[in-house]
DNA sequence: ATAGAAATTGACTGCCCGGTCAACTTCTTT
DNA sequence: AAAGAAGTTGACCGGGCAGTCAATTTCTAT
């Protein structure tokens, strides 16, 4: 009766199983991650995944069951990552490099991790009706905790006012778009894909945006950003 | 062989028809871009458009032909609306007054038109198979032409040194986030659905990050903002 | 070495989709 | 009024999709 030393950590939800079934689900997942931004979750098939993979279709049918299974595995993979950003906002913390940490580390999420965002875009875009759970109580906890450390800065008078959860979508429109249209910037810029001095001179633009407008300096070590005071 | 008089101004691109195919064809772009936007291209299918239209599946087919058509239909007749929002933006103008009147039409156009924004978002997520043409030709000459008249302020020393490219996309994003992701809004905020207090405090937001951001003051009437100094 | 578990895979199936068509009705024009 | 054009519609079809399964191979544990 007594486990083997099979199971070494067995958490709550199943994260283990063989090396190879480890291996072979993340493997899978990157890969639809990929179909899946690229075409949306409808035009996205199991067979182009397959492919992608270099698997047959009927192994990943194996892993994850069914297509919307493994979409919601894609998507579950893709929040691990999101909420740990804001780690940098708390009431300690400087405004200034506090924010200049948060939107730098969205900005490298979305260049690093274009398709994740993508992902998630479209799910958001089409009502979210995997993720609402998600959205109504962890995020939105988040939002609030984080929320109330913008205001103590306000009140601190840090900070200009303004009401903090529009100030979390607005950061959060302005970093992800360079992820999710990458193409129209591309295509407005005259260019083949975003480079890195691209996102840089966004991130230069948003971190002014955002602190400028809130009545601060971008503290420090930003960025060599031109500096020409009228 | 001289024309009756059926066919009184026909235009380049067949913009007429009689009177019936007219108003038809513009309730089904009508019904299909709430579908197309509340599923995706690949979700959406022409019998759920079908249903929303309270017509048969064959009278699309015979209005439109194929289902990519009538996606094209959808996309074109969202592009005559975009542009025309830049239109403040001439030298003359004073940077705020000019700023602001495009960010509260932009946004205007989120609240309004919510599913011709994700219609739109939805395929530049998915690389704009359909729009390649148009974002490197029309809308890049626009953002060129509206840059220079940024930049143009710059040299008087209006306004503060940004990439107006950059400046356009953010603008884009932080107004078209508000149509395009209202659902992680509300859950966010804990509401059902947006309403009228939330778009004007977003406008508020969105406005006042990019004027304070270029260093200008939000000119004259702009909202009732809260306005507490320290 | 061996036996049971895990993983792999090609062949198969039933369903639903986009698209077609021919019969029919309603408009439009004179 | 009449006839041709325009619009409407139910029935139908082939194809491609998600998902299944049983036969086989590879791993793992002892």
């Amino acid at each position: 009766m007594g486990k083997s030393r099979k199971e070494q950590a067995e958490s709550a939800a199943e994260p283990l199983g063989g090396r190879i079934r480890q291996a072979q689900r993340a493997h899978i997942i990157a890969c639809a991650e990929r179909v899946f931004a690229d075409h949306g979750f409808g035009v996205a098939t199991m067979s182009r995944i397959a492919e992608a993979a270099s698997l047959p279709k009927a192994n990943l049918h194996y892993y994850f069951g069914t297509k919307l299974l493994l979409y919601r595995a894609v998507l579950e993979n893709i929040l691990t990552l999101w909420l740990d950003d804001m780690d940098p906002i708390v009431p300690e913390n400087d405004p200034a490099a506090a924010l200049g940490a948060y939107i730098a580390a969205k900005m490298a999420h979305s260049r690093n991790r274009p398709h994740a965002s993508k992902v998630f875009a479209a799910e958001l875009l089409h009502g979210a009706p995997e993720l609402r759970a998600y959205l109504g109580l962890d995020l939105r906890r988040k939002v609030a905790e984080k929320s109330a450390v913008i205001e103590a800065w306000m009140a601190r008078g840090l900070i200009a006012p303004v009401d903090p959860r529009h100030l979390f979508f607005t950061i959060w429109a302005m970093t992800q778009t360079y992820a999710d249209f990458d193409t129209q910037m591309a295509a407005v810029l005259g260019i083949d894909k975003l480079g890195a001095a691209d996102y840089a001179t966004g991130t230069a633009t948003v971190t002014r945006l955002v602190l400028r407008g809130l009545g601060i300096e971008p503290a420090g070590e930003t960025m060599k950003q031109q500096r020409r005071t009228a």
